[in-house]
RNA sequence: GCCGAGGUGGCGGAACUGGCAUACGCGUCGGUCUCAAAAACCGAUUUCCUCACGGAUAUGAGGGUUCAACUCCCUCCCUCGGCACCA
């Protein structure tokens, strides 16, 4: 690009955010919070370098909290950092550098890129989860969820990523790949730590509806991923033998069709149930073969359909049929009961498996509009229907015998209502070093016991050894290990798990209102003036693991009475990604757009201006290079344009350049051309101001200052003699133009705003009012369709009468040559918009 | 398969509650300035027909409602995201 400069932003920038900084503009005082804005942007993970995706992200947020504050709010925008997790500790094992020290180095580098975005924070707040001061409080959490029942060990299958060798959450497994590093994940079994969210599926349901300012696609992904149904639990009596095999089913209106049951391989009768069947050893020969299926392979609904007969029945309550006990491979044990009750006329994946093993097919909802015939289905018929073959509750709509038969076998003790959820609990202990330690004794004699609070936080000792086996050095650390009982004091081992990261992140929120509390986590009664946040902005990869675990967390804070909310973020706005050319932004695809090539070349404000520029914030955007240009052109006009201004108020250089000077010289004219000026700087006020109350609508906001610019820059350049009033009205238009500016170009802003004479920073200002009266027109274009096709356009005083206006739409020549002969059927008259003119034909 | 979001010029995208489709920006073409170029500025730019005036045509496809449809209704296609042998 061209040396010369459109404008010096290379001086202004740093200029201005020191101004900001010294003047601590973002800094808070909570106690003062009566008119509170809590803004919120998602924490980081604080890696080597940010790029403009990044970027996006934080641009966004700083707009808001510089709206908010012009608009007189007390604004809080704190900034911290998600600093524990595998990366550290991986370069770590690599490089041989501590994840403490190479963790600390990418904070001071991210801090020092977000500063010359020009992006501003209460950095006195600042949040940093790896450390003792804040861990303590991660550690205090688990401490009371472990106290309420509600972090748990046990022995289980479990996600296993042999790549980053530790396990997995269920969230944190994508298709059946590590979400961070992509490897298959296996399955193992391990005693492991859980959080029992599962406690809280109802709640976390039900209170989505309460989201009202959260995106419905967010609130699907939750509400998918905690995955209710209800349904009925039927337990079957085996025959002969005395354990009753229970089965869990959304369709208990099909149980006079179920032809069989089907168990997983993984039940916890089929061992009981193989004893002395005919041939036992081949049974288990094909459960074991079924069992070593991969949990991937096996959840395919594409699946084969596997499975074996144990010889063994059970007894059908309704009618006392003998229904034969087979294992199947499409059952996971870890939904429902691991046991159905199979209805091949009615479920796709009974069919598919009666079909296979030449199992009976019985219809007992026909469909009203064409017979089913059990011989010739080609697939399971799964809608509503009639009933039949379903004794007492013949001839019933399908949907009403739903009610019945439950409300029947609960009447009869054959079963009982229940409720499924898809979520399951919440694993977060880590075999890893770079986390929070899970403060939990092991005790020879008391048993598990977790750490006093008194004697929090469990310290991460720091002089350890990163083997380049991958596991963690705390397994070998045995000062950390071997420590006392807190109860009974004799020689004790440590828990050597870390905390999954996503707990660290589940609380932060909380934390930023006092931040150097260190007597306990924060401090209630500011808290729950503080929160919920009023807007949270992050990206939509977090739309379950991160919001789901924190919406969780906050219910437990709430149900123990250190907040008195229970949803943590009332707004929530996910942005799109930034994709470079088709793909995201990644080191390893090399299309990283790195900010500071672009700030040195074109300055912040450009940056910035382009980043909210390129389209709808909520959905992904391409980067252009030459999309840059045009917002740094842009720039450079309106420096221009205020240049121009503050010269003509000085009184000098006033010549009117446009064309024809006699035609905008008279008193006349240049009034004419004030009122104009006047009218859409205050329709830009609305525009602007609309288009950020109403939603994150930056684009066409910006679109709209643009478009004001362009108008006010070409009436400058029509300006005829000194002091008019066409001068005050560009100097008022002007000093409109940078305020409205100024959110999204902050530097620039606060730099025109001083030259055109100004004191105090713009932002400490108040956000411009429009005048209800100015913006309306007194000249309308009233655009004239001919069936419904435009054929012309006249020019009318806003307030004439329909008959009026219509004797000079007929007189339109353009109107006379459309209309011709024809008789006029209607004529339509939409109030100062639009007319058609129906003609009969 | 289910749920959600979308489909508008060469490109990113505008369009309120049914009322001038394509604002704003990018690109391209032409011009001004210049010895020349870059930058900047001005103008043109849905497509097709026409020297032009002007006309026809277009919002994924096809129907419908209406004086009037990007917008509402029906049928279908495609793209993206989530969930998924979930009983």
């Amino acid at each position: 690009m061209n040396d010369e400069k459109l404008y010096p932003f290379d001086s202004i920038e740093p200029k201005w955010q020191k101004f900001w900084r010294d003047r601590r503009l973002f800094n808070v005082d909570t106690k003062d919070s009566a008119d509170k804005y809590y803004c919120l942007m998602m924490f980081p993970y604080p890696s080597a370098a940010l790029h403009v995706g990044h970027g996006r992200n934080y641009i966004i947020g700083d707009v808001v909290a510089r709206y908010k504050m012009m608009r007189g709010y007390n604004v809080l925008a704190p900034m911290g950092f998600d600093s524990f997790g595998l990366p550290a500790e991986n370069a770590a094992i690599k490089g041989g550098i501590h994840p403490k020290t190479s963790t600390l180095n990418n904070i001071s580098t991210m801090k020092r890129q977000l500063n010359q975005w020009g992006v501003e924070y209460d950095w006195d707040r600042e949040v940093i989860s790896c450390l003792p001061e804040y861990y303590k409080w991660t550690q205090w959490i688990f401490v009371k969820l472990y106290e309420k029942g509600l972090a748990y060990k046990k022995k289980a299958f479990v996600n296993w990523c042999p790549s980053c060798k530790t396990v997995l959450a269920n969230e944190q497994v994508v298709n059946g790949s590590c979400e961070r590093c992509s490897a298959e994940v296996s399955q193992k079994e391990l005693e492991q730590w859980f959080f029992r969210i599962t406690h809280y599926a109802e709640r976390l349901l039900k209170d989505l509806t309460k989201l009202t300012e959260w995106p419905e696609r967010v609130k699907t992904m939750q509400a998918n991923w905690i995955g209710k149904s209800e349904g009925v639990e039927i337990d079957f009596k085996i025959d002969g033998m005395s354990e009753t095999l229970r089965c869990f089913t959304t369709r208990v209106d099909t149980i006079y069709g179920a032809t069989f049951i089907a168990l997983a391989p993984e039940h916890p009768l089929v061992e009981t149930l193989a004893k002395g069947s005919k041939d036992e050893a081949a049974l288990m020969k094909a459960v074991r073969k079924m069992r070593n299926e991969s949990k991937i392979a096996r959840s395919q609904a594409e699946a084969e359909k596997e499975g074996a007969f144990t010889g063994k029945f059970v007894i059908n309550p309704v009618n006392g049929r003998k229904v034969p006990i087979w294992i199947a491979n499409y059952i996971l044990m870890e939904y429902g009961t691991g046991a159905i009750m199979a209805v091949p006329a009615h479920d796709q994946r009974d069919f598919e498996f009666a079909k296979q093993y030449k199992l009976p097919i019985e219809v007992v909802i026909d469909n009203p509009n064409s017979p089913l015939n059990p011989e010739t289905m080609k697939e399971a018929y799964i809608e509503e229907g009639v009933m039949v073959n379903s004794a007492q509750f013949n001839g019933l709509p399908s949907q009403a015998a739903l009610k019945k038969i439950a409300e029947f076998f609960e009447g009869n003790g054959f079963g009982k209502r229940t409720v499924q959820y898809k979520l399951r609990d919440w694993l977060i202990s880590r075999q890893r070093y770079w986390g929070a330690p899970i403060p939990i004794i092991y005790c020879p004699k008391c048993g598990i016991m977790p750490v006093p609070e008194k004697d929090l936080p469990v310290l991460l000792p720091e002089n350890v050894e990163f083997r380049p086996t991958g596991e963690s050095p705390l397994k070998f650390a045995k000062d950390f290990a071997n420590t006392k009982c807190p109860k009974c004091h004799s020689p004790a081992m440590r828990e050597t798990d870390t905390m999954d990261t996503f707990v660290d992140s589940s609380w932060y929120f909380l934390r930023y209102i006092t931040p150097r509390s260190d007597d306990r986590p924060f401090d209630s009664e500011l808290v729950n003036r503080w929160l919920p946040v009023d807007q949270y902005i992050g990206g939509i990869e977090h739309a379950i693991l991160h919001l789901l675990y924190s919406r969780f967390i906050t219910k437990f804070l709430h149900d123990i009475g250190v907040i008195n909310f229970d949803e943590p973020f009332k707004n929530l706005f996910t942005q799109g990604m930034i994709i470079k050319d088709g793909a995201k932004m990644s080191k390893s695809k090399g299309n990283v757009v790195s900010p500071d090539g672009l700030i040195k070349d074109y300055g912040a404000d450009t940056v910035r201006l382009y980043t909210l520029f390129i389209g709808p914030p909520e959905k992904d955007a391409e980067w252009s290079d030459r999309g840059v240009e045009g917002s740094y052109r842009f720039l450079g006009r309106v420096w221009r344009l205020v240049e121009g201004v503050i010269l003509l108020n000085k009184g000098g250089d006033v010549v009117a350049k446009g064309g024809d000077i006699a035609e905008f010289s008279s008193e006349d004219a240049q009034r004419k051309l004030s009122e104009q000026l006047r009218r859409k700087t205050h329709q830009t006020i609305k525009k602007v101001t609309e288009d950020l109350e109403g939603g994150f609508h930056f684009n066409t906001a910006i679109s709209s200052i643009m478009e004001l610019v362009n108008e006010a820059s070409d009436i400058k350049t029509k300006v005829f003699g000194k002091n008019n009033t066409l001068v005050e009205c560009l100097n008022k238009s002007a000093e409109i133009i940078v305020m409205l500016l100024s959110p999204f170009v902050p530097h620039i802003a606060e730099e025109m705003w001083h030259a055109l004479g100004k004191e105090n920073s713009i932002f400490k200002c108040k956000w411009p009012q429009y005048d209800k009266s100015a913006i309306v027109e007194k000249v309308l274009t009233i655009p004239i369709q001919v069936n419904g096709k435009l054929r012309s356009k006249i020019e009318v005083p806003a307030e004439i009468d329909n008959v009026e206006l219509k004797a000079r739409i007929m007189a339109d020549p353009k109107v006379k040559s459309w209309v011709g002969e024809k008789a006029v059927k209607d004529f339509i008259i939409v109030p100062k918009k639009l007319v058609n003119i129906v003609l009969s034909q």
